[in-house]
DNA sequence: AATCTTTTGTTGCATGCGCAACGATGTCAA
DNA sequence: TTGACATCGTTGCGCATGCAACAAAAGATT
């Protein structure tokens, strides 16, 4: 009991709404949800559509490409990528220089779905940027720092 | 092929790195693995460690408080209060007023625990503000503005 | 060449999640 | 009071996920 009102006379403004971690992780997750609306009629999860975005604008590439790139495990992105090719909207042949590599690519279906995509994903992303206006740039400048610091937790 | 070229000259600037949901994620996710860190020694789980939190600072509150408080579905908050309790954590309770409601609260054990950790969970976020520095407010005023928005996608 | 190590992609397994259904309790109206 | 409806918390179920194990292929070392 005393204990209770030492410790948060020590920690007075620990509040959820201000501890950046949540914060962003609230924001994060809205920003994913409202744009998973404009894919998710198409049948696409977000894996899904993390892949098609990284091969519309890189062509062929392999399995452990996007795993670099995307930060996404390799087993998601192997799940990801069998399902897309069921569906028709992605091509799986073997590299012929190195046998491992799976060469993944969009297939026509594929490109003339993301077409259609595209655009809208762009268009929310022009209203985000409207919506932040002069904030911009510092919370890109911000979000890039965050990601490039060392965990010295 | 020629679709490919026209698509992409018409969308030259779609770059995952500068896709705010994307960039916005990936920062969410690194600051939230970075603050497990701090909890994860001591056997708590995200959802846990959020239960922890708003019980430390609201004292006796129910599941659908916390529901609303921290946007956790029921089923997460539940499963979560249910290992707490067994873990000694949290005292679960029938509401005397609501036969309905139940009555979360820490226990002592679980106090001591939150005042273990909270001291090194703010000085995590001392470190975040240090590192955006000018920013700071830039960037939680973005924030703000982008979790109140709506969605008009 | 032969063997050992590394890399790539897939799959099994255990776990956690979201959604819906459910029982229990409370509220309201007739 | 009774019955219809709403609310709260738990649980079952399908599914995705992360991790580790694995087979296949490439590279390194002798």
């Amino acid at each position: 009991m005393d204990q209770d009102i030492e410790i948060k006379s020590v920690l007075p403004d620990f509040e959820l709404d201000a501890f950046l971690p949540y914060v962003l992780a609230e924001a994060a997750q809205k920003l994913s949800r409202d744009l998973a609306a404009i894919y998710r009629d198409c049948g696409l999860s977000t894996p899904q559509w993390r892949v098609m975005v990284h091969l519309f604008y890189s062509g062929q590439v392999s399995v452990r490409d996007i795993e670099r790139r995307v930060s996404m495990e390799k087993s998601k992105v192997s799940r990801a990528a069998a399902r897309l090719e069921t569906a028709g909207l992605v091509e799986k042949r073997a590299d012929p220089a190195d046998g491992r590599l799976v060469a993944l690519s969009l297939t026509d279906q594929g490109r003339a779905l993301m077409a259609r995509l595209l655009p809208r994903a762009l268009e929310y992303q022009r209203q985000l940027e409207g919506l932040l206006g002069p904030d911009l740039n510092g919370f890109r400048h911000a979000l890039t720092r965050l990601l490039n610091s060392e965990k010295t937790a």
